[in-house]
DNA sequence: ATTTAATATGCAATCGATTGTGTAAAGAAC
DNA sequence: GTTCTTTACACAATCGATTGCATATTAAAT
């Protein structure tokens, strides 16, 4: 029924509770029969070391604590998995929280780690991100942050993502070889990636000697739930619809914008790809399925996952570790997937 | 940097260990002035209660085990969402972790969430479980556990799901009505909750005077990357094209199987629904982004986790707790969209 | 003024481990 | 035979809290 601790092995095989612990911990200071002899029944009667107990001693939660937009949405849950496939094997435990995308909330869920005394932390930061500074702290006291998917580069840190300028730009890249010149850029408000990817767009035109048209960078507020932009893009396009204006392609810059946008153009029987071609980011398993098969840019999210795992259990494995100096930047590689929707 | 202690506030101060500890957990022991002054002192130097310590003497780890088939699975990655959301406002952690649908890795994972202490359990089950006896013996040691989705009446605990048997009755209802006679039913091999979509699917044919086709009931196993499961049903559906005997319709009784299904049909170029109408249970929000757009049964995924947290932390914040004989067996109502891949 | 009760605080055991120090007993060295 | 090591274990402090009991001080009751 209750759990079996060392005290009660020490009491039933007459040894002291320390013999037993080092016993235990295989020291050389016990004797190779008395270790037999310990580690046998403790063995046999299904002893487990209590963790918590444990880590009161040596300052170690192994809690690893997470920050994502949203878990619901298909490229963070991958990550997840990522994580989880790893780590189910280790002693560490995750901790997930989501922010919404809210900054506020972002640095609430960060006090509350550092209150449950994470380890480290994994976080893909909100665009405007005001938690830098809290992150900062949380670095100077020896807990490491990895930043996944949202890099933000204002904060000198280890870093797990995508080359997003380049992906933008290999993305644009292919929209123009199908002929397309006038190309809507959809993205969220957001700073930061957004930046990147946008700078991927304007370089890409620019070399490929097109105008470039500020009116064709769109910044949408994509919030909890997305009533808001569904409606702000209905909008948006039955204006473009009357002024005639229409674009030939549209890249959307995170997975959410690229299935709104393909579902208000369908609302709007605005023909994929006859009148409109659509790339974008999206991780989703299937977007084969969709009408017409989605040309897509998909990032490696469950590896994403289980390096920024890695990269944190072998920080945290380290015996005398101390705020490191060098950071990893890992940008891995993207995938773009072309399909109907830009043909 | 390190954190303070109520050891480091009891010296600074000038109390003993004790008052301190006293006056934070508001203790009538205490007077007013003191406790003003040490909780006062503890608010302004950042105090926060090391959980661990804690939960070494009171034996609460405020952990709460999940475990999932597969988290980037969305209709998994929606209830994890609906725990979050009234979670990360409490003292309580989630461990989430991934059986792939695999009853020993379960069973494994179970012992693990048991050593790692956790207050209670959520899970969705294999459907071949050998993991009943040890959740019987969790419940035994007073562990509340809580199935969801996936529901097995062969254990007395607290249940969250849906009415199987009557989701699938309407969604077959609704595929008759359209006038399908010919209704092809794809299933994983699992047994609980498929029993009984399968009788749902059985009922309802025979309450519509339809003849039983049990060649109809087609189990296909499902696994972690899905690539047997695709060739298998491309292989079922090329015989059945040769054989000239396709349905007129199928239902599939799992998100996974939806997709997939669906993709076998437009890599086979059978038309639905011209040629097989399609409905099955699908949790994708963008389901009507699809060619065709899905009918399918959506599941209330969120409200499935938030109720499951509520009720949990119902449970653990009852103060006289024991081995409850009263279970909760909450059904919740599920949602049909009706689009084209019916029509 | 003396006993009693209430109040406020200190003390110490406890949860389940880890780990440095202390110390018998046995064996080796001279 | 005395001294020095080595071996194998016990002892006790410690991590950061909680909590029942002891105790000192003050207030209330008689």
């Amino acid at each position: 029924m209750k759990r079996i601790t060392i005290k009660d092995i020490a009491k039933t095989l007459g040894y002291s509770i320390g013999t037993v612990s080092k016993a235990l911990a295989d020291s050389h200071e016990i004797s190779e029969v008395t270790k037999v002899e310990i580690q046998k029944f403790a063995d046999e009667n299904g002893y487990q070391y209590n963790q918590y107990a444990k880590l009161l001693r040596t300052g170690k939660t192994n809690i690893i604590g997470m920050i994502v937009p949203k878990i619901g949405n298909s490229f963070f849950s991958q990550i997840l998995e990522g994580i989880e496939e790893k780590m189910s094997k280790t002693v560490y435990n995750l901790i997930i929280m989501q922010s919404y995308d809210d900054p506020v909330r972002e640095l609430n869920l960060l006090e509350t780690l550092f209150k449950k005394g994470a380890d480290a932390i994994i976080i893909a930061p909100t665009g405007n991100c005001i938690s830098l500074d809290y992150l900062r702290k949380l670095k100077k006291d020896g807990i490491p942050v990895v930043l996944i998917d949202r890099i933000n580069y204002a904060i000198s840190t280890h870093k797990i993502g995508i080359d997003n300028f380049r992906a933008v730009y290999q993305g644009i890249s292919h929209l123009i070889s199908m002929g397309c010149m006038d190309i809507l850029f959809i993205s969220s408000m957001a700073k930061g990636v957004v930046e990147e990817r946008r700078r991927g767009y304007l370089q890409c035109l620019n070399d490929s000697g097109i105008q470039i048209n500020y009116e064709n960078l769109l910044s949408i507020d994509v919030e909890k739930n997305g009533e808001n932009s569904r409606e702000e893009l209905i909008k948006y396009f039955a204006q473009r619809i009357q002024e005639n204006i229409l674009p030939d392609a549209i890249f959307t810059a995170s997975d959410q914008l690229t299935y709104q946008v393909l579902e208000v153009l369908h609302a709007l029987n605005i023909e994929v790809p006859k009148i409109i071609a659509l790339l974008g980011f999206a991780n989703f398993t299937f977007s084969n399925l969709f009408s017409p098969p989605l040309s897509c840019i998909v990032q490696p999210s469950k590896e994403m996952g289980s390096k920024a795992f890695a990269l944190i259990e072998e920080i945290l494995d380290k015996p005398d570790r101390q705020e490191s100096s060098s950071f990893e930047d890992i940008k891995l590689p993207v995938k773009m997937e072309i399909r109907q929707s830009t043909n």
